[in-house]
DNA sequence: CTTTCTCTGTTTTGTC
DNA sequence: GGACAAAACAGAGAAA
DNA sequence: CTTTCTCTGTTTTGTC
DNA sequence: GGACAAAACAGAGAAA
């Protein structure tokens, strides 16, 4: 035999059981009893910008407005200014070349914004999925539909969104 | 009070628990005692292509060879002469026109493939992803390094590929 | 199908 | 040699 | 860090 | 009016 995995079955060896398969935004928030205890309205900080851009030592640089990317061979750096991720697998397009040197974090590992709420192990890598997440802990449903006689409210921004997308309602005149 | 989803704590009422983020590819196999039961080498049906070209009916069609979708605006046509993907969010490039096509299937929530092992209910989208997950039931590790004195298996290619990398073994000369 | 919730590419807002 | 599709590869990357 | 395993864009293989 | 960055939106989409 060739010594499968998760061959075993009757023996007491260490017979592996196939795993599920799982995919969570790191640690998720652990079943919270309190709900608004965390009444520490962190302020934010409001000091220099986020500092995204890393620059690469390669021999060509980008010369584009704000972008101190430089890269390895001439074709990277094309690639790098029709704002395509040069990632394998990725490949995205961008409208903005910003937006691209920010884009480049869904590619690394780090996860730099935490949850305030104590306890919570919840950690982001943008901060507006850590906004919305808050809301989870808080309770707090900020959007009101404004329709007359509708009156419903939304925890999310994007069921918000889809709301006046399917009713009509609250469409800007 | 403004009625937060998890508020509850000392009632009986149905306070929700702060759920985990999931993601898994569909039904995981069950945990399996038995080893290469399912003998079933089935047969691959070699019947016509796999049909993944639907027509859009938009007035403005693509007239690159072998496909025969269309749009609703002349803009929707460009981008998909450009390879790029036109689901929000996505905007991939491609370097082929033909995968474009079969990379909609991503977006698309169809798994119309099946793991042929007996009671796993795992499904795919891609050929690829079957075979090699067959391999979890079947115990085998196709991939043997033929560097001298090392005879390493395999059950990825994947994990082939990447000792090749890192080893410098079995490259071609 | 539904609701809940996260991720992220683009749009909008706010400050200088 | 050329299509063309199926198979396979080679990463990326999630989970444990 | 490791191993296990899935997803997918591109490359290779096989058939006509 | 113009930067420019932070905030927010508006989907896509996973999970239950
Ligand atoms: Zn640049
Ligand atoms: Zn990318
Ligand atoms: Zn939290
Ligand atoms: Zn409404
Ligand atoms: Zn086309
Ligand atoms: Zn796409
Ligand atoms: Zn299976
Ligand atoms: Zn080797
Ligand atoms: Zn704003
Ligand atoms: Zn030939
Ligand atoms: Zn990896
Ligand atoms: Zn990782
Ligand atoms: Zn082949
Ligand atoms: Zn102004
Ligand atoms: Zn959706
Ligand atoms: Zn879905």
């Amino acid at each position: 035999m060739d010594s499968g995995e998760e061959s075993g079955g009757d023996d007491g060896g260490p017979s592996r059981r196939l795993r599920k398969r799982i995919m969570k935004p790191p640690p998720s928030p652990e079943p919270e009893k309190e709900m608004k205890k965390n009444s520490g309205t962190k302020k934010v900080k409001k000091g220099q910008p986020m500092m995204e851009a890393r620059e690469e030592d390669g021999e060509f640089a980008c010369d584009m407005e704000g972008c101190n990317m430089s890269f390895d061979s001439k074709q990277e750096l094309i690639v790098h200014k029709r704002n395509v991720c040069p990632v394998k697998g990725c490949g995205k397009k961008f409208f903005s070349h910003k937006y691209l040197v920010q884009h480049r974090r869904v590619h690394m590992d780090d996860r730099p914004l935490q949850c305030p709420w104590k306890g919570c192990k919840m950690t982001f890598k943008w901060a507006w999925a850590r906004t919305e997440h808050i809301r989870v802990h808080t309770g707090a449903r900020p959007y009101v539909c404004t329709e007359d006689g509708c009156g419903q409210t939304f925890r999310f921004v994007s069921d918000f969104s889809r709301h006046k997308r399917k009713t009509g309602h609250s469409v800007k005149k």
